[in-house]
DNA sequence: TCTTAGGTGTTCAATATTGAACACCTCCTT
DNA sequence: AAGGAGGTGTTCAATATTGAACACCTAAGA
């Protein structure tokens, strides 16, 4: 391993060190609303995101369904066996072209043991990936379905493509997005003409969202 | 209780070796609704549960308060800071008498490397505090404020002491059930007394919860 | 070209939920 | 014993949300 340089912390690059090193994988590509893995199935690999968008969906017995994250590269997913659930819980769909790689549950955990700098960047995924659910959750029991969408809307836009000043938003179906977000399409389709009749969001051509979005989350 | 098999795998015990080995730690105590530490404090140090019960508790802006976790005894809070969190999200507080491990952040990150066991054990507390969050997730995005209240008893009575046949919840009033579940007390008063009337809660003294409360959740 | 599947805007009645009261408890403390 | 601070049961009108339609549009395939 390289000497570490005194100022850069965040140096290791889990998905070079993985890509690059003798750890034990398999790449995996996948076009547009392909599916992963589904819930229900046995679970004994993980995923890292290579290059695209990954959406994961949990299904409830009720035929409802929710869309518990949009994954982008340098995300893992799939870690829950590594915790011992036996089966996934959820769905992982391709958004679009992705590339991901394929790791065996045992051959993780050899590596976590193995490579402290891939353990700590393991580690640190994970515990951001717990603050960003948790926000979610606050989300859900603080705010209106109003309140939601904007937020879902805001965080789409700056994941997307955070070097456009006008944040254009990829494609996402008002359905999707209902299911992001916790409510029903028709509700969306109302709040996306309401934000847009306010200047908050325009139609041309692609989705474009504005700061000015951020109102809706904080006014009152 | 019978004498715990020493079946191979989750043989080791980050409390006891947190509490016995070199790892640089402070005991403190706390008494009933007192804060072990509060929403914006800086954040510098891990906390380890090793009695009693404690809540954690976000607040927007609005005055709003929701529960987002009740944790026991072997539970980590406050990891946040490890990922780089400067401030604390959330605040904690004692639900009754409580004796905890506070671990500076850069001495758990020391242990983490050092002690391989230490480490798994952690990393496997994430990943499953992970699946509790998203759980609690999905129930909001799946649930009707009736069926997150009664999943919500169901949890506590389980948590709270798994070794009596009738689940006995510890005391909790309906303001904190509202928090958790995210609705209004009035609306605990009225579904408790809803699930009351069909007989799947009991009052005498304690809080009785009957495992029959399932259906709630069951049916359609 | 015709057809179809998916996306969207919109409506409406039926429910669910809120927020804010009020009265009544039961512990505590003074 | 009196007072107060929670906790609880209950009410009510005002809102928010659902679920299910229907019509319209577009892109893509047969």
């Amino acid at each position: 391993m390289p000497k570490r340089k005194a100022s850069a912390k965040q140096q290791f690059d889990a998905g070079r060190y993985l890509a690059t090193s003798g750890v034990k994988k398999r790449i995996l590509n996948f076009r547009a609303s392909q599916t992963i893995f589904l819930q229900g199935d046995v679970s004994h690999s993980v995923f890292y995101l290579q290059s695209g968008a990954v959406k994961i969906v949990v299904s409830s017995s009720a035929g409802k369904e929710a869309v518990v994250a949009i994954l982008r590269p340098g995300d893992f997913f799939g870690e829950g066996c590594i915790a011992g659930q036996p089966l996934r819980v959820a769905t992982a769909v391709a958004l679009g072209p992705v590339s991901v790689l394929r790791i065996e549950k045992s051959e993780m955990i050899r590596v976590i043991h193995e490579e402290r700098e891939f353990s700590d960047r393991f580690v640190a995924h994970m515990l951001k990936r717990n603050v960003r659910v948790e926000e979610d959750l606050v989300d859900q029991l603080f705010n209106s379905s109003e309140k939601r969408l904007a937020r879902a809307l805001l965080l789409i836009a700056r994941y997307g493509n955070n070097e456009k000043p006008q944040h254009i938003v990829a494609r996402v179906s008002q359905r999707t997005l209902a299911e992001m977000v916790g409510t029903t399409r028709g509700r969306v389709s109302f709040f996306m003409n309401k934000f847009r009749k306010l200047g908050f969001i325009k139609y041309n051509g692609g989705l474009q969202v504005h700061d000015s979005l951020l109102r809706v989350i904080l006014h009152d």
